[in-house]
DNA sequence: GCCAAGCCGTAACGTACGGTACGGTACGGT
DNA sequence: ACCGTACCGTACCGTACGTTACGGCTTGGC
């Protein structure tokens, strides 16, 4: 889908973007508590500026995800010279990556807020935080690994019928129960050696599965 | 004021409980956006005696999430004739249960809740919502799986060396995303057949990582 | 110098909602 | 019959916050 044109469209200026950043920064602090006053006085602007650029407090919202979301865009595969520890090296990146990202404060933080809004949907507008989460979130991250599946099934060194199983069986050995207990309060520490040591031994365990 | 901080045996009278049930069906319905004057008019019941039993709006959404938690307290697993069927038969059913349970109205309205609640906290109060989800899901699947865990290793049937490892990787087969994506907003089917299809395939591939 | 545009800061408005107060009713005990 | 208790329904209050309006400042074009 080339959805991604419409937003591409909206054209931020270094200001907004700073704004953008203040209301980032607010979210992770407080949460949904986040008010159109604070963003305003954090960010150093007006509220009539908030309203004309964003449009309404929603508008704010969704606009700060995707800005975001902007800036996480990943980094793609190499192609050339593919084999079993070129597979590995990916997928353990992969996971590590991602469990970065998970156990972000700001992922956290804007999870949080999709959640919220999702609960209280109004069913009819365009784009839900909900949606652009979940589209820059899992979908990304399925679309992402879906080359080295493919890849490492070429070359011999997987088995699977639907690339989208053995995707979401991947998602599970790396996240298990990180996300949702994060997104629950629960303080945990996820550490650079506990990331690591969990991306090798999804890594492994999703090559045992999936071993032709 | 009188103290009624004995959260933890407080003994529900038929009417709050049927004020709990208001407030749980309200919460399905509608989200955080539930409000002390809804739930009073729906249960027919006035907001004193909302704020007299439950003390404020914080009292009163721990306490339904409370009275869901002790709806739904777990069977336990027979202990007698322990051999590879049994505990096929008990991971399947255990995976079938929870993702059953998971993917229920109620509790993605429950871990929505807690999770924005999470979100904007005070630390300080005893018991938040986070953790109450957090003790009645993760954890206490953790507990209930624990022992067939045991069991299984008793009789040689797994071989694992931390049990909580071992639960969390059975834990991220089972789930994978259905939770996240649901709790975003990600409207999609989970029907009986699938349910089932996934517990077998989350059992088998379970038994495949820790087998002796 | 002058004007218009864009923006900041702040005051003001409207409303939703948490929380409280109070009058009215049913009922069990004495 | 009288009283206390528990509860319902509703009106009310205070506040937080989304949203709007306005006065003043800066800046670029003429």
């Amino acid at each position: 889908m080339k959805a991604e044109l419409e937003i591409s469209e909206t054209a931020l200026t270094e200001r907004q973007k700073d704004v953008l950043d203040a209301a980032l920064a607010l979210l992770v602090e407080a949460g949904d508590k986040l008010t159109m006053t604070s963003v305003a006085r954090r960010a150093s602007c007006s509220k009539e500026s908030l309203y004309k650029w964003f449009g309404d407090r929603d508008g704010l919202l969704t606009a700060t995800v995707q800005w975001q979301a902007s800036k996480v865009r990943g980094v793609p595969v190499s192609r050339n010279a593919f084999d079993r520890d070129a597979l590995v090296a990916g997928l353990e990146r992969f996971a590590a990556d991602w469990l970065r990202v998970l156990s972000g404060k700001i992922s956290v933080a804007l999870n949080r807020v999709a959640v919220t809004h999702a609960g209280t949907d109004k069913h009819g507008l365009g784009r839900d935080l909900g949606g652009i989460v979940l589209e820059n979130g899992p979908f990304a991250m399925a679309r992402r690994l879906e080359p080295v599946l493919l890849l490492g099934r070429e070359a011999g060194l997987l088995k699977f019928e639907q690339t989208d199983e053995a995707f979401r069986t991947f998602f599970g050995l790396v996240v298990r129960d990180v996300q949702i207990r994060l997104l629950l309060g629960d303080r945990f520490e996820l550490g650079e050696a506990a990331i690591e040591r969990d991306a090798k031994r999804a890594t492994e365990q999703f090559l045992v599965l999936y071993k032709p």
